[in-house]
DNA sequence: TTGCGTGGAA
DNA sequence: TTCCACGCAA
C-alpha cells in the first residue's frame, strides 16, 4: 500500500514532462525509501533513473515494496489536468490495478481524482555501478540546455572537451561548426550555485548524440543546476535534483570511432 | 433596412469565434429587439441560440425584419481584420445581397469597409420552450472550460452529478479515470460572480458529450461566468452573457442508455 | 491575449 | 494536398 502526498504537485508534472518523450511506460518502484524508476528510452539507448526520495512527501506511507506500471504517456496527461498549486496526493494498494490520483486547490473546494489503468511492464533492472567519474561538472541548467539546442543546429553529436580550465562543447555538420567554451569559475547573474564549477581528475575529449542530449534538457525546468559526470570510457551522466532530496539521471554512451554520424 | 453600431467591435469578433466551428452558415435575424440568431450545428446535434439586444448597439436601427443568410466562417474571416479596439457599423438593406462591414480606428483615422455577400439559408426555426430547470449552475467560465478540456483526456463523455452540496464531473476510458468536485459556494480570486452557485429542486446526473461540451467553451471569452441549466430529461443549457445584455446559449441532449460509446 | 507552427482530418 | 483546429510561445 502507496500513499504519498506532496505538497508541490507541480513537481511531478515537470518530471513527467522530463521523462514522457524519452519512455513510453515504465515501472514507479515504491518502498520506504521513495519512489524510484529505472528504464532504457524507447530506443535502448539511453538510461534514465528518477528517485523522489520519501522526504519530499508528507506524509509518505508505504509498508510493502510495490512495482507499478505506468503509462508515461497517460500519467502525464493526467498530470495536465492538475493546477499550478495543487497538492497532489498519491494511492495504491496491492490488489488494486490503478493508480489513484488527487489533486486539491486551496480548502479543498475543488478537488479532482483520477485513476490511471496499470500495466505490466517488463522490467530490466540494470545494476548502474557506482562509479569515479573523470570530471564533474556543476553548470547553470538554462545554460547547458542553450548550449545544446543550439549546437544541434549545426550537427547530429556535439564533442566534449574538458580539462582543469574549462569545458568546451563543439559540432559541426554540413552548414559549418561551433563550439561554445566556459571556463571554470564562470558565473550567470552572480548566483552562486550557477558557478561553472569543474573538477577534474582526468581530462576528457568523448561524443555524445545532441538529440538525446537535447532530450534530457526537457528536466531543466526541475532544477536550476545540472551535473555533468563525464568519462572518457563511461556513459556521460546528467542529473537534475528533484525536489531537494531526490534526482533524475540521464544516461548516454560516447559515440565511438566514425564521429561524422 | 439595419444600421448597427458596435462601439467594442471586438465582441462580435468573439461571437463569432464562438459560432464558427460549430455552424458553417446560419440565418442573423434583424428586428428591433436586436440581432438574433438559431440554429442547428452542422451535425444536427446541438442547438445554438444568440441574441445581442438592440441597446448593446447605438445607434441601432432596424425598421422592418431582416433575415440575413451568412457564411460564419466568412464572416469571422472579414472580422479577424478589424483591430482590437475598433468600432464595428453593419449595414444591411432590403434591397442589396450583401452585409456591409465597417472597422473605425481611433478618430476614424483608419477606415476598412466589406461587403459580405449573404446567402439563402433553409432555416428551421425551432422554438424552445422556457423550462424550468433542475439545476442551475453558475461557475467560473474559465474553470468550466479546464473541466471539460481536461476530462476529455479520458474519454468521450462527461457525466455531470449534481446536488445541493457540490457539482461533480466524471469522465473515464482507456487510460483511467478521473472525476472534478467543485463544492457549493467555491471562490475563485475571491471574486464573488466567480463563486461557484448552485441552486438545485431535484438532483441531476447526466451525461454528455465531451467534444460538444468543449467547443461550446470557446465562447469563455465573451463572459468571466458561465451558467449551466440542467435536468434529467432535458438538453443541458451552457449560457454566457454577451456584452451585458444578450447570450449566447448552447443546447445539448444528454446522452442515453449506452454510456460506454 | 494574439500570432505562429505543428498535427490531424477531410 | 489543403484546410482547420489545437497547443505553445511571445
Amino acid at each position: 500500500m502507496l500513499e504519498a502526498r506532496l505538497q508541490d504537485g507541480v513537481v511531478l508534472k515537470k518530471v513527467l514532462d522530463a521523462l514522457k518523450d524519452l519512455i513510453n511506460e515504465a515501472n514507479f518502484d515504491c518502498n520506504e525509501t521513495g519512489l524510484s524508476l529505472q528504464a532504457m528510452d524507447n530506443a535502448h539507448v539511453a538510461l534514465v533513473s528518477l528517485l523522489i526520495k520519501a522526504e519530499s512527501f508528507d506524509p509518505f506511507r508505504c509498508d510493502r515494496s510495490l512495482s507499478l506500471g505506468i503509462s508515461l504517456t497517460s500519467l502525464s496527461k493526467i498530470l495536465k489536468c492538475s493546477g499550478p498549486s495543487d497538492v497532489l496526493t498519491l494511492k495504491a494498494s496491492d490488489q488494486i490495478d490503478t493508480l489513484h490520483i488527487m489533486f486539491e486547490g486551496k480548502d479543498s473546494e475543488r478537488v479532482s481524482e483520477f485513476d490511471l489503468k496499470l500495466m505490466d511492464i517488463d522490467s530490466e533492472h540494470l545494476g548502474i555501478p557506482d562509479t569515479e567519474y573523470d570530471v564533474c561538472v556543476n553548470m547553470c541548467s538554462l545554460e547547458f540546455q542553450r548550449i545544446c539546442r543550439d549546437l544541434s543546429v549545426l550537427g547530429e553529436s556535439v564533442t566534449i572537451e574538458c580539462s582543469k580550465e574549462s569545458i568546451k562543447f563543439s559540432a559541426n555538420g554540413d552548414i559549418g561548426s561551433g563550439a561554445i567554451q566556459i571556463k571554470q569559475g564562470a558565473t550567470i547573474d552572480e548566483k552562486k550555485e550557477l558557478t561553472t564549477t569543474i573538477n577534474v581528475n582526468t581530462p576528457v575529449l568523448a561524443t555524445y548524440s545532441l538529440k538525446y542530449l537535447v532530450n534530457f534538457t526537457k528536466a531543466t525546468g526541475l532544477s536550476d543546476v545540472v551535473n555533468l559526470s563525464i568519462s572518457n570510457e563511461l556513459p556521460i551522466v546528467v542529473e537534475y535534483k528533484v525536489s531537494e532530496l531526490g534526482y533524475i539521471r540521464y544516461f548516454l554512451a560516447p559515440k565511438i570511432g566514425d564521429d561524422e554520424e
